[in-house]
DNA sequence: GTGGTCTAGACCACA
DNA sequence: GTGGTCTAGACCACA
């Protein structure tokens, strides 16, 4: 299901939301999909539980999973995670293209990165 | 000179690098600019010098500052960073726009963004 | 694992880089081994764990080693330092020998003392 | 005569001694030469006297410059240092050929850049 | 005075 | 337990 990079410097309970968080808006894990339980998949990611548990409280936190207690946590509906995603990502996306114009990159080159990053995408 | 956020969760040492470097880049701190000596800028900030030791230490290595030992720091000549930094921030300003896609901002949201950032500015 | 040289005019910690690079240049230290704690190697050493962690970071920083934190630091697999050793060492032995041709030594000194070095060596 | 590098991470008083070493060992100062005083070449360098009097001690130790009280300090006879020079810039090649070895470097690359650096040389 | 190194000791996040 | 950060304080070489 996912696999981690140890030579990452992130801590690891952070790349499991990453790849989790990506694995549910790219549409892997449908709405109302049963999550693994924090102990099988620790077990697999050869990770402790507590590790797993707590990208799953981040990941409940936003919007990404509910939990039902007794029975596990479950994909949330896209509406629950959608619109904040976007606009963290989008604000995100404003600071980063602010600080690359002060480094001095310029609004044709970033244009030109923008479309090779969409080709073929449809908008 | 710089003023530090307490809130912000970054590490202080690394908070007053990005800082500095943003004043180096922006223009603010000319080439062969004496910055203050560790000590100075540590009381300046109510830091420990070795604090901002190894901010300056981070600085120098990224090409940003020079040191004469027993002289100070001084500020690099732009040659020095300017390329380093242009390619750094493009790879990462392309690894977050790659993200923003997958959340589903769209080429045009992006674009309308971008105009609004190179607003005014001539490239 | 290593001995000190108190007389050694280099500060601890370059040191202690420069023994462990040699381990693992050499391949002493094999890929994803598990360093000793920077708090273990320290009391091995009769040295501050600081001195140790400025070690690890600088050994972290050539692509010799990589940081789990919380778990320990690895040695990094031998593709992500080897390039950057190699370079380096070259640009080192091209001053040093154009010094030592600036010096008065001969071509023939040099080449005699350069098969005695690879003697018994396959290339 | 000279020129610093205030970017070098030497201390200056080395990087006279050096400087002034290449001068006599490449000919351009004759034996007997009679050498700038501390002062002058303190000011031509806009360097404290003392380090430049530090650097000739230095020089003076390993034999490049005699000193005669009252007078001054001059270049030294080549026999005085040549020998000392050749035989320490030898063991440091040695040293450092035996770690770009280890570095992977073998023995055909070496030769290959010994001849370009000894290139239209006469031994 | 200035940067460079080091120690002892503390507290934190993470696993 | 493990690495990461930070402080207070010390001593050194260099200028």
């Amino acid at each position: 299901m996912i696999v981690l990079d140890y030579r990452d410097k992130r801590p690891i309970y952070e790349q499991v939301v990453d790849k989790l968080e990506r694995l549910i808006v790219g549409g892997a894990l449908e709405q109302d999909f049963k999550m693994p339980s924090v102990r099988s998949l620790g077990m697999e990611l050869s990770v402790n539980p507590n590790t797993i548990q707590r990208a799953y409280n981040q990941l409940e936190q936003e919007g990404y999973l509910y939990t039902v207690s007794g029975r596990g946590s479950f994909v949330a509906p896209e509406s629950e995670w959608r619109d904040g995603k976007k606009h963290r990502m989008l604000e995100e996306w404003k600071l980063v293209t602010q600080s690359a114009r002060e480094a001095g990159l310029t609004r044709e080159e970033l244009v030109r990165e923008l479309e090779g990053i969409f080709e073929g995408v449809k908008s």
